[in-house]
DNA sequence: CTGAAAGCGCTAACAA
DNA sequence: TTGTTAGCGCTTTCAG
């Protein structure tokens, strides 16, 4: 099989059937103007000849390239699935995907930098680290959807979990239990840990348990809770809403370790409801963004912008939803206290 | 911003630097053949412009793509370190990478359909259920290379792990260990399953532990590792293989929960050192693919074949390597025996 | 060193 | 219903 054998290209289609190269066009894209016969045949030639339409001439001649650019994180455990729901809503919409991952060793100007060559009409960015300012000059130049992402600018699109919420979830159903005294386990600088916090200790508040707010400093690693539990454990809670599920795994572990039994001494909320959280020997209560919502609202919004239809608010706003699993439960009655509210 | 703004071309930039378009594309692509000083002026007016080469008119032109498509699965937490190292790979190469992805609703003949036509020139396939008729007539067209499949065709390259060595390294290692007792927890149907299963037992008639052979059969969830878990407490070995870190992790759980302490009653060896594995409290013994070796593997086969030079074997197979974690140690010396550790 | 001209494979007007 | 004619933005001879 040599690279010799050029590919089967519209024109020799059009010599096999015995017809023009504009009729063969017509019938390969399915548009009107053309018998039924011919039509036939043309497909018949096509097939015979293993004739495959070439997506760059297309789109070169026709102007428009009806392509989305995802940038995505190869490390990111929700990345995937927000793919899935991406394609989804892209095929619905009549666009196409191109996708261009973020790897360690592969940063976010490169892969938006070969997006930017393939003409993309629009850009969906995942998380990334990316400065205001640059964001802003990509924006420039085409529609950007950032998801997951603190940009809160005006020249881009903004789709995101409602943390606050999922804070006001966890925390409302650790309140229903029986719960008071629960602490939050932040997570450092990362996208969301603000809100999350804040979410917290609105809800303590809303309780009247602005007393028993606690947070203690965290990160998105398991280490990271690990090393919040050591610090809990000087005065356990009674529960826990952590950052994520992985700094909630790590937290759990240490917990555990220490003789402390979940959800029995101390109950633990995560966030984000990844498969982690699943797993039966972890079964976390977590918090869980709506994914297809999300990557629904992002194409939307992106193709919006495309098309310029409506233009309407640059932020959206997907409420979360709690997923009560194994670690939480209501609190052992505290020994000798009585405070009964 | 209206859509109305064309992007800025090649012709845009030769006229706003009095230059003709043919030298522009000279300059933009650091090709030989301009002189320094105009070649600083081009490369300005272009930044100033924001030109950006459209990838498609370009390859539409230049005859060849020189890009290499890849097929991956969202759901499998392989693939995305897999695309790490092709990315690497096909950089060094000079090749560029389009990906497209299977999702739980979008199927692989799709993902190869995008691919095809986009014209890459060769694709790499992860994993994949295609049958093998289907893959000989898609590589009739263009080169293939298959990766962690069960292939073993003329027509598609295969670049794989060396699933018998890792089941040897993790029964030297028990052995090493004092083990002698060791079962076996399989994969079912899993691509590699068979021949993870086959080096096992090799390795143990090997040690002259024949007699102490013992399959379960298992599967590559959680829950498979979880029920065969319950059938091994009915006799328990020293030390168990598994087919990998997620069955594993769900072996591990029930262990536990029946009292037997890891590594103290019993060994747990996992495959694919995936991240779970390396999760604290997991703290898993796990056989490791070389995924980067593999990933180099399959861009080196693709190009080879694409650019016709060597035409070496049609497999390539991977050794593993162990990594030693928590979950091994020697056996407690049996009640009875003398031996003080 | 630079420019003019000829397409790559396809689509979109228009004409027949 | 079908064919003709222009290009899309770029690279690539081939002259100057």
């Amino acid at each position: 099989m040599q690279s010799a054998e050029r590919r089967t290209t519209l024109a020799d289609v059009a010599a096999e059937a015995g017809v023009s190269v504009a009729l063969v066009s017509i019938v390969m894209r399915g548009a009107p103007g053309a018998g039924a016969a011919t039509r036939e045949r043309v497909l018949e030639v096509a097939r015979r000849l293993g004739y495959q339409p070439d997506s760059r001439a297309r789109l070169l001649r026709s102007g428009r390239s009806r392509l989305l650019g995802v940038v995505f994180d190869v490390r990111h455990p929700f990345h995937h699935d927000l793919l899935t729901g991406l394609y989804d809503a892209a095929g619905k919409a009549g666009y196409q995907l191109t996708l261009s991952a973020v790897t360690p060793r592969r940063g976010e100007r490169t892969a938006i930098g070969d997006l930017l060559q393939d003409r993309c009409e629009a850009l969906v960015l995942f998380g990334g680290q990316l400065r205001a300012s640059e964001l802003a000059s990509i924006a420039a130049r085409l529609p950007v959807v950032a998801m997951m992402r603190a940009a809160r600018r005006r020249d881009v699109d903004v789709v995101h979990n409602d943390d606050a919420l999922g804070s006001h979830q966890a925390v409302d159903h650790l309140v229903g239990l029986g719960h008071r005294r629960i602490a939050h386990v932040d997570g450092g600088q990362w996208h969301g840990s603000a809100e999350r916090r804040a979410g917290y200790q609105e809800a303590m508040r809303r309780h009247g348990l602005a007393e028993h707010i606690r947070v203690v400093s965290g990160g998105a690693g398991e280490e990271d809770g690990a090393r919040a539990a050591e610090r809990l454990l000087v005065d356990p809670p009674t529960a826990v809403t952590v950052f994520n599920d992985l700094s909630a795994t790590g937290l759990l572990d240490v917990l555990r370790r220490h003789g402390l039994s979940v959800p029995g001494d101390i109950s633990v909320v995560g966030y984000d409801d990844t498969g982690l959280s699943r797993l039966a020997h972890i079964d976390l209560t977590t918090v869980g963004q709506d994914i297809d919502t999300m990557a629904a609202g992002a194409i939307e919004r992106a193709v919006a912008r495309i098309e310029g239809t409506p233009a309407g608010p640059r932020e959206m706003v997907v409420p979360p939803r709690l997923m009560v699993r194994g670690t939480t439960g209501a609190p052992r009655p505290a020994a000798g206290a009585s405070r009964q509210p």
